[in-house]
DNA sequence: AATACCTGCAACATCGATGTTGCAAGTATC
DNA sequence: GATACTTGCAACATCGATGTTGCAGGTATT
């Protein structure tokens, strides 16, 4: 999964970890914040960030690479393709909540370049959907359910739980996903 | 409601009018368009955008003030205060959705700078908690339920549906609202 | 220890976006 | 119809962000 010409040397490895975590943090609270900016939260000099990465679009795009990459690894992880739908649909909230507390910015990119990013974000889409499917035929959601709609709300809890998520405590993270898949299922009014 | 010093003339207005309207349709497809783009859209020269709004951050903010506007007109319009909980909630869903299809963008600028415009959406908060406690008592929510939470699902089932509402036909904002609602009670799982 | 790589710093070049001004021609308002 | 407002155009000024280069000092790797 080599895209760079040659590997790195130790240190310059994890100067453009620190680089790509400090533009994570600096961008989710100001989008159009200056390299200048994304370089003093890295420590290190703004030429070093042009040069490993020649452009800031480059910068952007390696950073939705990355998170893309931790994305489709934790849904993967998650078998939602084989467990039992409503394991997988806790199990996948709980792994995707823990990459987009901290990959917010990153991950909240729409249209990506990357076409290897492209195909992951496809990949995930498919696999939400055959997990729906699943979970239709195993009578979680009605026959008539709007799957296009269902993955939408999905979506959208989990938007809203990470962004409740990213002051809070480590372990709290279970609960949130257990929330999320609750209110996807059964909203928040009272069961009847 | 005069923020301005003096009266524009006829045609000033419909300029200013177009302004907006264009600002809100290019800006909402890509937040970084300059003045330029804005202008073109608009039908009207450069200089006059800047003649109109000093500064770009002006016709930001000025933006946000008008849909802030539309956006609290909505709310108050449905009386959500006194209306029977589910019915308000409705209609409340409708009205917004209604202003949110057209100006998504001046709608979802977050920490407004403008205190006219901080108040508009303190009120609108103040509303929404209060809706939802009426709605805890009449048994609509459980004696339990996180308002803040539920609040927050509402608020982004809302988005979703205002989304897919941008390419619909008009009639369909009931529809949309209807599905929000239930959504946000029912969730999209089969109910027991 | 020799080598190749990495970084900070300073200096420079470029570029696009923003904002301003003056004026001539057009248009609303009375 | 006189007046005051509005607009487009062209030209100019400014500014911050981006991207480049050279070099000296430091660090990983063998």
């Amino acid at each position: 999964m080599e895209t760079k010409g040659r590997a790195l040397r130790a240190d310059a490895e994890r100067t453009v970890r620190a680089i790509l975590e400090a533009a994570e943090r600096v961008l989710s609270s100001d989008p159009t914040a200056t390299m200048e900016q994304i370089a003093a939260a890295a420590g290190v000099a703004r030429t070093t960030v042009h040069r490993r990465f020649v452009t800031r679009e480059a910068l952007v795009d390696a950073l939705a690479a990355w998170a893309t990459q931790r994305f489709h690894e934790a849904v993967e992880a998650a078998r939602p393709r084989t467990s039992p739908p409503l394991v997988a649909l806790h199990q996948v909230t709980v792994n995707v909540l823990q990459v987009k507390i901290g990959w917010g910015f990153a991950m909240s990119r729409t249209a990506p370049t990357d076409p290897e990013v492209a195909r992951a974000h496809a990949d995930v889409l498919d696999q939400c959907d055959h997990l729906f499917r699943r979970a239709r035929e195993e009578g979680l959601l009605p026959p008539d359910v709007d799957l296009e709609w269902a993955r939408r709300v999905y979506y959208a809890l989990i938007h809203e739980a990470a962004e409740e998520g990213r002051g809070a405590e480590e372990g709290a993270v279970d609960a949130l996903a257990a929330r999320v898949v609750d209110t996807l299922l059964h909203g928040v009014g009272t069961s009847k």
